[in-house]
RNA sequence: GGGCUAUUAGCUCAGUUGGUUAGAGCGCUUCCUUGACAUGGAAGAGGUCAGUGGUUCGAAUCCACUAUAGCCCACCA
């Protein structure tokens, strides 16, 4: 007996293990055609997010829908190690401790990670299961464990051996107090009210001024930074910029120390803004790095690791913090009589994500990716429609972003991550002039190896392994990820499930990581495996609040998806997350959408209930087993019908990604279709078995069209109906496709039938709007009369004095003139006996509205009817139908006005 | 500054290649605890489809411009 309430708690603690411990989410590489997804993969110190959710759900409703059409399916997890983000969380541990990971050392500090990892990393993981994802556990992976290290590995190598990676000196975002590097989007900018500082740089050969303005001749900079001014190494001004053309080429004096600098010119300078004369400081600023790219400026670094001033800066300033420098500097300049004056100026200042330090533009020694011909291909498959975008626009954005690529600096000076395989001969990495090192290094898989290439490098075979150290630095997290699609399914390795399973078929993911990931991940299957990682890119948007912002931790305004599940079930979290996720644009949820799902859930479990109420009457056999020619009835055709649409729409819908559509459709479907219309008819249904063979037939279809949308109440319901046999399961059931053309044929199923009995509906609902519009009440009976010449609508007696609580249905011929309210329908015209029953002042206003709206609409039908071109260009069925729906009213207009003498 | 997207009912959104009197859910109003379901049923109100112009026999749909909002990229030294 089934329970009066769902409990979807307890379906959920009870299937999903069942489904994992069974290998429902398990297939081997061989039969079939392969269906594979890989998850991208969250961070390992992550907990799940309503993202998370979006992102799964639709995941899983592709993955659960495939694997029931037949495929071969694998959805593969797994957790990203997360560099920078997992070794702050540990610090952040050790901190309550009151020591720094320098206190342990790099062992004992990677080791302390890997067992916070085995202690907390199994969060998300665990969370992922409460949504119901069918990924394949038994094939789960980290993208710091032994395998898909190794493909790190290999592929720094490779790329190392074939010239694309290489050691250079560039600007990189820096924090001064966790002396690493920061990815841009590590880096937080936020307003900042500073100052603009306008400085003169005299112009060399020009005659000395009067006193307090030494020089007579000067160009003036405007500077957020005047601490940087030690390492100017030019000025610049816009090539088309008249008021300085003829200071190109000259040469100025950098004041406090003498040296002499060009003036150079760059399509990077504003004219409009300062005073369209900048300073140019390659080793401290990003633009200006570029700049002097372009121009062979040199780049001089005065600042130290951590912020201080070095050598460089000048005597003075040497060891000063950059910010007390900058006060000094000014105070200099200002001695010195170079400082014009200071502006007020607002502008946007980076600061270090995990410590809130202001953000150094620096210098410094890193490796990188030569991404332009990584790049090339990657554009190709795009453009050939080899990988597609869903949706297409996507494509715009990947396309520039491609053909602009930079090259990606992939070290990053943490502990935690893939270390750089590169190994320094010790006593060959000498210092030499001012902070720079000239490096002898061999990059190879592992030491022994990297010992042998450095004996034939050097010349020196006396070397040993503790000659060699290894590049201190790790790998940006994405130098892991980037190979996510092949390194999980075994590569170097030549796997079955690599050979099976790659490419993939489908990536899911949101629009903020097409670059970061999806790009980078096109590039690197292109070159190590020859082919592109997947067929489809199907990026969806960003859950925001009700608002349509962000969630986010600060603004407090997160839902969080296991509550949701803990307030309304997982079913109608997934559900409800489906139903308004458009593929289009962002998506705004708030909690109560969420009842959506809850109530769904309810009502086929009613259904249910109902159907088990009448399992006496319901041939277990079900319906469509018994395929002989049968009798059946205009209801029991429409359904049959709907069925066969909805299984139709449902497939061709999901085959185009459209996940809302199709939640609409088989909500539609068995809300309206099946509980609204056909349950209320098999309740009455002149011969019952029929009706709920029908009915179970129907059900178990619809159930299994949910089944991706709504795993586990559609599984408990199988199992409580008896569709499934202990043991079996509804995921593993074959998703429906429709009837075939010989049941179609053999039931008498046809698009008039269907047609005919929405009419009946139609009418139905007519009538019952006419009770309620006169205030007739529930318990009355009324008398119905339906103005018709069609056989098949007489028929229809019994089921129409049923649906509208009639006394007595009786038919006139088509045309009659009746004195009664009435209603124009596909089925006839319908109309209510009142039986002194109305408000005749009330129902005059009314008609009188009606008429104006009637009067308003034939006007208008009319002209188009009368416009020559509109019969003459539109298709006929259109103009056919303009025409029809002009008589109807026309019709319905005399009745009206007969109404109204009947009231006046 | 460059690009993208949106703007349809009070709210959240559908609306397939231009073609019925523009739809759904929530909310609202009225009625209904009749044996699946009040997490429900029946009915109803509510929209000059952001604005202007254009193409067309016909525009929510195509084009241009404008307004507003949001996102991305580049960012002003």
């Amino acid at each position: 007996m089934m329970e009066k309430r769902y409990d979807s708690k307890a379906a959920e603690a009870k299937w999903y293990p069942f489904w994992e411990n069974n290998g429902c989410f398990h297939d081997e590489p061989g039969k079939g055609t392969p269906y594979s997804v890989v998850i991208p993969p969250p961070n390992v110190t992550g907990i799940l997010h309503m993202g998370h959710a979006l992102n799964q759900t639709i995941q899983d409703i592709l993955v659960r829908w495939r694997r029931m059409c037949g495929f071969n399916t694998l959805w593969l997890p797994g957790t990203d190690h997360a560099g920078i983000a997992t070794q702050n969380v540990v610090e952040k541990a050790l901190k309550k401790e009151g020591k720094r990971r320098q206190d342990l050392g790099r062992e004992a500090f990677v080791a302390r990670v890997w067992e916070w990892k085995k202690q907390y990393g199994g969060t998300i993981v665990h969370q992922q299961r409460m949504l119901g994802n069918s990924t394949d556990w038994r094939r789960e992976r980290f993208t710091f464990d032994e395998g898909c290290s190794k493909a790190v590995t290999k592929v720094f190598c490779d790329l190392f051996n074939e010239g694309l990676i290489y050691k250079g000196n560039y600007i990189v975002n820096w924090c001064p107090r966790c002396g690493t590097a920061l990815a841009n989007d590590e880096v937080e900018h936020e307003a900042n009210h500073g100052h603009l500082w306008y400085i003169k740089y005299p112009v060399v050969g020009s005659a000395k001024g009067a006193a307090g303005e030494p020089y007579k001749d000067y160009v003036m900079v405007a500077t957020t930074r005047p601490e940087t001014l030690p390492g100017d190494t030019a000025v610049a001004v816009n090539p088309k910029d008249e008021r300085y053309a003829h200071l190109i080429g000259k040469t100025v004096i950098l004041p406090l120390t003498n040296r002499e600098i060009p003036v150079i010119s760059d399509d990077y300078v504003e004219k409009e803004f300062g005073t369209g004369i900048v300073k140019i400081t390659p080793a401290h600023d990003p633009n200006d790095f570029l700049v002097g790219k372009r121009h062979g400026l040199e780049e001089i670094n005065i600042m130290t690791d951590d912020g201080h001033m070095n050598e460089l800066a000048g005597a003075k300033y040497v060891g000063m913090d950059r910010f007390k420098c900058r006060e000094a500097l000014v105070a200099d300049l200002e001695a010195g009589g170079y400082l014009d004056h200071i502006e007020d100026y607002d502008n946007q200042v980076g600061h270090c994500y995990r410590c809130h330090e202001v953000v150094e533009s620096r210098l410094s020694k890193q490796w990188f990716v030569k991404m332009k011909p990584l790049a090339e291909p990657a554009i190709e498959a795009v453009k050939s429609g080899e990988v597609r975008f869903v949706p297409k626009r996507w494509e715009n954005i990947y396309f520039n972003w491609m053909n602009n690529i930079q090259d990606w600096c992939i070290s990053r000076q943490l502990w935690w991550g893939h270390r750089i395989p590169a190994y320094y001969v010790r006593g060959n990495a000498s210092e030499e002039g001012k902070g720079k090192r000239e490096e002898v290094f061999v990059v190879a898989e592992n030491a022994e190896k990297a010992l042998e290439k450095a004996k034939a490098v050097t010349g020196n075979s006396a070397l040993t392994l503790a000659d060699l150290e290894q590049d201190p630095d790790v790998l940006d997290t994405w130098f892991s990820s980037w190979l996510w699609p092949f390194s999980t399914l075994g590569w170097p390795e030549k796997t079955a499930d690599l050979d099976y399973y790659y490419p993939t078929a489908d990536l899911v993911t949101a629009q903020d990581i097409i670059f970061f990931w999806v790009a980078r991940m096109m590039m690197a299957g292109i070159h190590f495996m020859k082919k592109p990682p997947f067929k489809n890119i199907v990026i969806h948007g960003i859950v925001r609040d009700a608002q349509g912002r962000k969630m986010s931790k600060s603004l407090g305004n997160s839902l969080d998806p296991l509550e949701l599940i803990e307030a309304y079930s997982a079913d109608a979290l997934r559900f409800s997350i489906a139903l308004i996720t458009s593929l289009d644009c962002d998506s705004k949820v708030s909690k109560e959408k969420f009842e959506i799902g809850r109530n769904f859930a309810t009502k086929i479990w009613n259904a249910a209930r109902f159907m088990e109420m009448n399992r006496e009457a319901t041939p277990q056999a079900g319906f469509g087993a018994a395929r002989g020619p049968v009798q059946l009835s205009a209801d029991e055709k429409q359904i049959l019908w709907a069925c066969d649409l909805a299984c139709r729409k449902m497939n061709e819908i999901l085959e185009r990604y459209r996940i809302q559509d199709g939640a609409l459709a088989i909500y539609d479907f068995f809300w309206t279709q099946i509980c609204d219309w056909y349950v209320e008819y098999a309740k009455d249904a002149p011969d019952k078995a029929t009706a709920f063979a029908i009915l179970r037939d129907v059900y178990w279809k619809a159930l299994r069209l949910l089944h991706p949308y709504m795993p586990f109440v559609t599984e408990e319901i199988a199992h409580q109906l008896g569709y499934l046999k202990e043991g079996e399961s509804i995921m593993r059931a074959a998703y429906p496709t429709g009837y075939t053309d010989e049941e179609k044929a053999a039931w008498g199923l046809s698009q008039e039938v269907y047609d005919f009995v929405n009419a009946k509906r139609e009418a139905i609902t007519a009538l019952r709007a006419l009770r309620a519009e006169y205030k007739v009440p529930p318990s009355t009976f009324v008398k119905v009369t339906v103005a018709t010449d069609d056989p098949k609508v007489a028929a229809e007696v019994d089921s129409l004095k049923r649906a509208m609580r009639a006394e007595s249905v009786a038919f006139v011929p088509a045309g009659s003139d009746l004195a009664m309210p009435s209603k124009m329908t596909a089925f006839g015209t319908v109309y209510l006996s009142l039986e002194g029953l109305v408000d005749k002042a009330a129902e005059l206003k009314r008609i009188e509205g009606e008429l104006v709206k009637l009067a308003g609409f034939i006007k208008s039908s009319e002209a188009k009817l009368a416009n020559e071109q509109f019969t003459a260009h539109a298709p006929a069925a259109i103009v056919e139908e303009a025409r029809r729906k002009l008589a109807e009213n026309k019709e319905k207009v005399v009745q009206l006005e007969k109404l109204k003498r009947l009231f006046a």
